[in-house]
DNA sequence: ATTTGAATACGAAAAAATTCGTAGTGTAAC
DNA sequence: GTTACACTACGAATTTTTTCGTATTCAAAT
């Protein structure tokens, strides 16, 4: 098991969802996703090649332009950090943790439907 | 609305946790409750006193040990740092994080059905 | 071959967060 | 009133994270 403790800070995390969401990029497709106003390029370039220092991501240098790609698991990465927060910020109950991230605008019904249908196959094992 | 955009760092949601939980407090009360081994006692203070800066918490000063108590609210923060993750992490989908959340041990039989209820409830309006 | 532009490497500054040492102070016990 | 002790205040050191400037390299276009 690798990778167990690592702990992607904040802006390695925007940068892991670009790399999950979009599959394999450059450090500029990767910058210009996370466009934030007020950062450089050079920002984001440090940001992965540090990554790739501590083995989150790999990358293939062969041409002068790299390509780099998450060497972390989302889902893995996912819940670690939803564990992490159901135990530091919900007291460790997974049910309120829940219950308010459907408390707001982003749950729509459709979402709704399919937590309930995921509910249902949980219980009947 | 006041507070809207203040973004507690880790070692500050720590002890408002405890500062929630466990109502109002004296520094060496909280600095007890997170009982990590590495930790000496002023940073605990210093940090809790920084936070009184921000307007994270308000303390009674009327007799020698002070008490502290959590000034911002525990839900909305909550519901803040929740839906910081579903953008940040879960590509702003709650559905995915409640799977997430629901697909590891710590959600009890108990807890699903209150979820459930829960859901319930939500569609019902 | 030279120019040009976009890319990487890398050190170092800046900013943010955490940790701690030391000094001072109030209070209770003697 | 003196001692002992636990507490706060506060500056500063440390560590972590983010940001950027500059040098260099490569490749395509001229």
């Amino acid at each position: 098991m690798s990778n167990t403790n690592i702990k992607p800070t904040e802006g390695e995390m925007e940068i892991l969802q670009v790399l999950w969401k979009k599959g394999n990029c450059t450090v500029r497709e990767v910058h210009e996703a996370l466009n934030k106003k007020d950062a450089g390029y050079t920002t984001s370039l440090k940001l992965m090649q540090i990554m790739h220092e501590k083995g989150l991501v790999d990358r293939d240098t062969s041409s002068k332009t790299h390509i780099y790609r998450a060497l972390i698991n989302q889902e893995k990465t996912q819940q670690q950090l939803v564990n992490k927060m159901i135990d530091n910020v919900f007291n460790g109950s997974a049910a309120r943790l829940v219950m308010q991230a459907l408390g707001n605008k982003t749950a729509s019904k459709e979402e709704i439907d399919l937590i309930k249908e995921y509910l249902d196959k949980l219980e009947n094992k």
